[in-house]
DNA sequence: TTCCCTTTTTGTAACTATTACAATTTTATT
DNA sequence: AATAAAATTGTAATAGTTACAAAAAGGGAA
């Protein structure tokens, strides 16, 4: 009951199909694209809608329980590490590497850039990961 | 003809659109979207199908003439001004603003980490702008 | 339990952004 | 002027996402 407890320390009411994607998101640190959960999930609720993935990513994107990432142009990608990390797309497989965060500027909340009030950062990286190197 | 000997720097055959396109890129830094570079352009080009801003677009940023911003997932979004800078976007009025870049990781061609070879960084902040930051 | 109200889920349809592609137009070359 | 190559255009198709109303599920109070 992991994801259970953890939407609740998110202030978000648990449901079968929330704990199931929560559940996928916590064990698949590939950031997986709505597509690949709704596929995935179906398997194990049959009555599962795609907009019911899409609400509930929303909703957990606004409880700070996950992240979206907008690095790959075509799918928009979810992350439950919600720690401060860098993003690596590879170019030639599309798969989306963590890499370690390397800014100055670390605190997420609220901070204060010449007036500008940051809430959310992300650092994106994109090239070839080191297999896909090797094969050129 | 400013345009113009840009597109040639960066190894692209100018045309009619292409220079408009890029007078636009250059002439408003407002990181616009695909449509509203049509809207704009399509008053002194009548012809211009979307479908050619979508090309050259491509093209732009295939030759590094153009950047593509992610930062807002619901458009593209391009930058003419393509040296090393970071993003902001506000969520109340939607404007995307230029910050200062400032992370560690500062090479883009081709830099090596942790076998990761590098050619693309984004660096995108969040949340309020001061002007509408001062609303509130 | 049953009734009633609220929340969540579902499925369809609508909408939007983007791409594919073939036809047309333009440009460059001989 | 004729031909070939490249660029542009318009339409149609595709894909991702959202709107919305109906159905289902959950949660008290009587």
């Amino acid at each position: 009951m992991k994801s259970y407890d953890y939407l609740l320390s998110y202030n978000i009411k648990p449901s079968v199909q929330r704990i199931a994607i929560m559940d996928y998101l916590l064990a698949h640190k590939t950031h997986p694209s709505i597509d690949e959960i709704y596929l995935a999930l179906c398997k194990d609720i049959p009555t599962l809608s795609k907009t019911t993935v899409y609400n509930t990513l929303k909703l957990f994107v606004e409880h700070g329980a996950a992240l979206m990432l907008t690095i790959d142009e075509k799918n928009a990608c979810f992350d439950g590490e919600t720690s401060l990390h860098a993003h690596f797309l590879c170019r030639k497989c599309g798969k989306i590497f963590d890499l370690p965060y390397t800014n100055e500027v670390r605190q997420v909340n609220q901070i204060d850039m010449n007036g500008f009030k940051v809430d959310e950062i992300h650092q994106y990286y994109k090239g070839m990961c080191p297999v896909c190197a090797k094969e050129d």
